[in-house]
RNA sequence: GGUCCGGUGGCAGAAUGGUGAUGCAGCGGACUGCAAAUCCGCGAAUGUGGGUUCGAUUCCCGCCCGGACCUCCA
C-alpha cells in the first residue's frame, strides 16, 4: 500500500521556511491549504542564463517540489521580463531586432532549464503582455496619492507608504543620506522610483494617459503577481540581490494599490552563487552559463553541486566541486544498480527522515546526507533502503537515469564506442583465461587511457566512463 | 561609510547550552592474478578577545576576515 500523493494533513511533515520579512525560520502556513500560491522573479532575457541565475531558479525548482507532495495543488508563476533597457541596448548591439532577441533568449532559457530537469512553472506571464494590468496599476497608485507625474514620468512616492524599507530592513531616512547615485531632479525624494518612463521614438513603448512610454522595472512583477496570484499570495522568492530595491519596490507598489491585501505573505531569498569568492554575474563577467558547465559534467552532477549548500548560504562554484558531485551520484547509482526499479517503486514515497530534512527550510545537504545512509544501507543489499534513496532522488530530480545509463551513457568526442570496449573486454577475458595477464593488463591500460575503468565482479567484468 | 549575512577537520558541508553529522581527500587492513568497486578501521575542526552560565562551538559585546545590498542602474 502506498501513501497517497501529495500527503493528506494528519500525516504532512510542517515545513518551516526562512522568511526574509521576518528573518526568521517560520512554520509554514498557507493562506488556503487547497491551493498555495508562488511567485519567482524570472529573468530579463537578452542572453544566455548562467549557473548563479540558476541558484534561484533550482531553489524554487526544490520549493515546489516539496509543496506539491504536501498540498494538493499548487501554482507556480515565474515571469519574463521581456521589456528592459538592457534588452534595447543588447538588440542594438546586436543588431537584432527586440522581439527576434526575446525571443530566442527566451527559447534558450526554456532549454537550459529544461535541460537542468527543472519543473515548469504553471503560468509564465510575460511583461509585454501585461502592460494594461501595469498601466490600470499605476493609474491607482496615482489615485490613491502614491504616485505622481514628472516631466513624462510616472514615480512612486515612498514617503506616502509608511513601512517603505520594512521588507529588507532598512530606514527611508538613511536611504535618501546614504544615495549615492545622482538624484533626478524631478523626484520628491531620492527614493522615489519610476512607474513609467516617456520612450523616444526609437525606444519600445505603448501609449498611456502619460504619454507613450515603458514600464519601469519593479511594477511588472506587482502587476503580474497580481493577475495571477490576487492581492494576497503565499510565497514570493528570488536572488538576494532582488531584495533591495526590486522586492522593497513591488512590495510597496502593491500594498498600496491593493491595501486589503498582504501581497506576498514569506519572503524566499536565496545567498548569491560565487566565483573565485565573488558574485557571479553577467556585470562582473566572471559567469560560466549552463551550457559551459553541462559541456564538462553531467545534469544531476550539477544539480547536486547547487543543492550542496542551503539555499542561503552562499556556495562557491569550483570545477572539482562539480567533480565531487558526480561521484557521489557514481556511489548513488552503484546503489541502485543492484536493485532494479519495480512498477510500484513509482508510487514510493520519499523517506520520512529524507522529507523532514528538506522541510527544515529546504536543508537539502541535511537531506543529501540522508541519500548517503541509504546508498550504503543499499550497497549491503537492503533493496528497501535502494527503493527509499531512488524516491528520495525522485522528488528533488536527482537519479532519474538508469545506472548503465549513468555509468555508460556520457560518449563525449573521440570517445571509444560501446562496441569496441566490449569487443576489448572479449578480448581480455579471453587472456586472462590463458593467464596471460600481461596482455590482460594492458588492455585495462588501454581503456584507461580512454576513460574506461573496468571492474571484475562476480557475474563477469562491467565498465564505466570515469576519471 | 551604512545595513545585513557568514567564519566548523586538508576540502565541501550539517547540527547543537552538556563528549561536533555526512561526503570527498589521506592513512592502515580485508577482498582482488592486477585493478575498480565494496567493506572494516584510523587520524583530523568550531577565526579572535572578553562576558553570561555548573558548562558555549551554540547566547551577548568588541575585534579581525569574507560576502551581499545601498534605488533609472557602475
Amino acid at each position: 500500500m502506498t501513501l497517497p500523493t501529495p500527503l493528506q494533513e494528519a500525516t504532512r511533515p510542517v515545513l518551516s521556511l526562512h522568511d526574509s520579512q521576518r528573518r526568521a525560520v517560520a512554520p509554514f502556513t498557507p493562506l488556503d491549504p487547497e491551493h498555495v500560491r508562488i511567485y519567482y522573479c524570472g529573468p530579463t532575457v537578452y542572453d544566455l542564463p548562467h549557473v548563479g541565475n540558476l541558484r534561484a531558479m533550482l531553489t524554487a525548482d526544490i520549493l515546489t517540489r516539496v509543496l506539491r507532495r504536501l498540498y494538493p495543488r499548487v501554482t507556480f508563476v515565474r515571469n519574463i521580463t521581456d521589456v528592459d533597457d538592457k534588452i534595447t541596448a543588447r538588440a542594438r548591439d546586436n543588431g537584432e531586432d527586440i522581439a527576434a532577441l526575446t525571443e530566442r533568449t527566451t527559447a534558450e532559457f526554456h532549454a537550459d532549464l529544461s535541460a537542468m530537469n527543472m519543473l515548469p512553472p504553471d503560468i509564465e506571464p510575460r511583461a509585454t503582455h501585461n502592460i494594461a494590468e501595469m498601466q490600470a496599476m499605476i493609474s491607482r497608485l496615482i489615485e490613491y496619492g502614491h504616485a505622481y507625474e514628472a516631466e513624462g514620468h510616472v514615480l512612486f512616492a515612498v514617503a506616502s507608504f509608511p513601512s517603505y524599507g520594512a521588507l529588507s530592513g532598512r530606514d527611508p531616512e538613511e536611504l535618501v543620506a546614504g544615495a549615492r547615485v545622482e538624484v533626478a531632479p524631478y523626484k520628491r525624494d531620492a527614493g522615489d522610483f519610476v512607474l513609467w518612463k516617456p520612450s523616444t521614438p526609437d525606444l519600445p513603448g505603448w501609449e498611456s494617459p502619460w504619454g507613450r512610454g515603458r514600464p519601469g522595472w519593479h511594477i511588472e512583477c506587482s502587476a503580474m503577481a497580481h493577475r495571477y496570484l490576487g492581492e494576497s499570495f503565499d510565497i514570493h522568492g528570488g536572488g538576494s540581490d532582488l531584495l533591495f530595491p526590486h522586492h522593497e519596490n513591488e512590495r510597496a507598489q502593491s500594498l498600496c494599490c491593493f491595501p486589503g491585501g498582504r501581497f506576498a505573505n514569506y519572503w524566499l531569498h536565496n545567498a548569491m552563487l560565487l566565483v573565485d569568492g565573488e558574485k557571479m554575474s553577467k556585470s562582473l563577467g566572471n559567469f560560466l552559463t549552463i551550457r559551459d558547465v553541462l559541456a564538462r559534467g553531467p545534469v544531476e552532477a550539477l544539480r547536486l553541486l547547487l543543492m550542496s549548500a542551503q539555499y542561503r548560504s552562499v556556495l562557491n562554484f569550483t570545477w572539482s566541486g562539480l567533480e565531487e558531485s558526480r561521484k557521489t551520484l557514481d556511489r548513488f547509482y552503484r546503489a541502485l544498480a543492484g536493485s532494479p526499479e519495480s512498477p510500484e517503486d513509482a508510487e514510493r514515497a520519499p523517506p520520512a527522515a529524507f522529507l523532514a530534512a528538506l522541510c527544515d527550510d529546504l536543508n537539502t545537504p541535511r537531506a543529501i546526507a540522508e541519500m548517503h545512509a541509504l546508498a550504503g544501507a543499499a550497497l549491503q543489499g537492503d533493496t528497501a533502503a535502494a527503493a527509499d534513496l531512488r524516491a528520495a532522488g525522485r522528488l528533488i530530480g536527482l537519479l532519474e537515469q538508469e545506472p548503465d545509463d549513468w555509468f555508460r551513457g556520457e560518449e563525449g568526442e573521440g570517445a571509444l564506442s560501446a562496441a569496441t570496449i566490449e569487443a576489448l573486454i572479449e578480448e581480455r577475458l579471453a587472456a586472462r583465461k590463458a593467464r596471460d595477464f600481461a596482455r590482460a593488463d594492458g588492455i585495462r591500460a588501454e581503456l584507461s587511457e580512454a576513460g574506461v575503468i573496468l571492474e571484475d565482479g562476480p557475474s563477469g567484468t562491467t565498465w564505466r566512463r570515469g576519471s
